[in-house]
DNA sequence: ACCGCCTTCTTCATCGTTGAAGTGCGACCA
DNA sequence: TGGTCGCACTTCAACGATGAAGAAGGCGGT
């Protein structure tokens, strides 16, 4: 930059000018100047250092509990992305997807040496380290989903808002449905319960209500509630437990708990891809759903109306909005307090009457 | 930091080395550090100050034609940012996804504003401003697709990489393939051929030619080519245009296509995901596939198997590889030249024979 | 003729770090 | 006992820009 401002004889502050602030000189000038540049082959102001000079960088970092690939893949996680994109771009910010690590060291690196104006974290257990991570940096921070607004409060991150869901309203909701349709032999299939990824399989109360994922504790804890509501003894209910909410891992665990005796008649997953694996496992045991088994899922993602799948709404773009506006209005100065979505129950044919029609 | 420094009576570059150099410094001083940033509030060394020191950020910038909630959206977009993310993400580089905007001075300035040691820029018209604005950040550059490596070459880009496929061969070979199970009438479906969106409707060989888009162009040059080697006078193949690769579209263009007398009996189409929508309608129109007409798509998205489309196959996720590749290996210092992969043929159900079988 | 104002540019200081090179000092070795 | 080494830390000088405030010149109004 100094260079072009010497080659012209005019100060270092009128060739940025020229890139920032065309009105502030002459067009001529302005004209010359950028014909210096091209010719100097001077790229124009660089980014990093007006960004710190300025104080901010035009981006909103996204982290994720898994990494990125992961993100992609998972319908849910796209829709947030969808959403916080469609607020983020119009409004001129980028995104910075921040980059996963098995190793935690890494994680909490790529947070601290992220260059963003704020972050946006989702999907965290209670003891991940990013999450301290992200709020030392004394960015306007907003947590999706977890960990819950109680375990912010206890981390004392005042700066953070929540967005997110009652996982246990909506998970007792659909445990009901089931209930009210006569089913009394539940199974559920579960995604991860810890950050550090333990044995597949089932898993009895106590390491349920342990789970340090807030989401799956929750989850666990509604459709709990809602059978002990109804006399069932929730020790007798097989809950399977794999790291990963994918339809693979969902056809592990329905092969798992169809398999024990008695047969369940209804297998409860915490997701909607998990149950897209059930649903194939039942297929491939000759189940037919609803008749012989009840399978339903949650999140109503986008592949849900195909499968025909009961399961609970809830508005993921949304969450994602509401995150990003959060951090673009106002500079995401103030936190708001924490934002519960509705959830819907949303009935199709995946599940039905106990019993063959 | 020069606070926490003179809190302790040591130089600022001991508490920079106590967050990057813990070997620089006895344990018990950086202790002393680290408690002392804490005591003061201090978070840390700034990304952004480190970053212009350093000269580098740690994140790779991805630049789309459209805008980002089009790339969460199309499955061979999200193909290829797994790809980049996938080799991104274990060397620890973020993924900047840029902004995209209908407006071509912000889509220039996002770019020219971003925080990052290269670009990735994908499926740009050969006149779009967001290439120049690319190169002339002097960072590495990767162009994915399109423009072609001719047209770089024209703008004379020599630090900047291709990667890409042979569109117009696989084309042909599509649109050969069907021309082997003896269709003489045939019909396009296409996406975009100019940035500005110029209206929907079949549009002649002249203005399939200018197609801005050199993908657009190259793939209706391969079905044109083996048509016309088949003897089939192409001013006679409707071939509809829309400006976005969605089902949406593909419907409608199927179902104007479709609606020329004497009806064609393959529809070809630029996308999968037009195909998708291309199969609705003829299931709408009670025409049976490949029975009353066959469809063919392009690129072998994950949704093409469940379709049991006829398509040709590209490898989007190994292009992201390829580019995030060239970025992080030797800092993208060195272009390397055009990288062509290969596609292939992939024949499933959607086309058959002509006539009713 | 004088004043004030606008336009156009300049000066100055600062944003917060970190590579490269330097200093002081105890330890180790012959 | 002198010389060399390595450790632990310091000094210096950028990295490249931009906000705030200031100065020169021209111009219109009274």
């Amino acid at each position: 930059m100094h260079q072009v401002a010497a080659e012209l004889g005019v100060s270092a502050k009128t060739v940025s000018n020229a890139y920032n602030r065309p009105d502030q000189l002459s067009a001529d000038l302005r004209e010359r100047v950028l014909a210096a540049a091209e010719r100097l082959g001077y790229p124009g102001p660089d980014p990093v250092a007006a960004g710190l000079r300025r104080g901010q960088v035009g981006a909103i970092g996204v982290a994720y509990d898994n990494g990125l690939s992961y993100a992609f893949a998972d319908p849910v996680s796209l829709e947030l992305l969808t959403g916080i994109s469609s607020v983020a771009e119009p409004a001129g910010a980028g995104l910075l997807l921040i980059p996963g690590s098995a190793d935690p060291r890494r994680r909490v690196a790529a947070v601290t040496g992220a260059l963003v104006d704020a972050l946006i974290v989702s999907s965290l257990s209670d003891d991940d380290p990013l999450l301290a991570a992200a709020i030392t940096r004394r960015l306007p921070v907003v947590v999706i989903d977890q960990p819950s607004p109680a375990r912010l409060a206890e981390l004392g991150a005042p700066g953070t808002s929540w967005v997110g869901i009652d996982d246990r309203a909506a998970a007792e909701a659909i445990c009901a449905h089931l209930l009210d349709l006569g089913h009394r032999r539940l199974a559920v299939v579960s995604f991860g319960m810890h950050r550090e990824p333990i044995e597949r399989g089932l898993v009895d109360e106590a390491a349920q209500r342990s789970a340090t994922y807030a989401v799956t504790r929750d989850r666990l804890a509604g459709y709990r509630a809602a059978a002990q509501r109804a006399g069932i003894d929730w020790s007798t209910v097989p809950v399977f437990h794999g790291p990963d909410s994918t339809p693979a891992e969902g056809a592990a665990g329905a092969a798992a708990v169809l398999a024990v005796e008695p047969r369940p008649t209804a297998v409860i997953c915490l997701s909607d891809r998990l149950a897209e694996g059930a649903l194939r496992v039942c297929a491939g045991l000759g189940l037919a759903v609803p008749a012989d088994v009840s399978v339903v899922g949650f999140d109503d993602a986008t592949t849900a109306p195909g499968l025909g799948l009961t399961t609970v709404a809830q508005d993921a773009r949304r969450k994602g909005e509401i995150a990003a506006d959060q951090l673009l209005a106002a500079g995401g100065r103030r936190a708001a307090g924490p934002r519960w979505l509705d959830t819907r129950l949303v009935v199709r044919g995946s599940s039905g009457r106990v019993g063959r029609v």
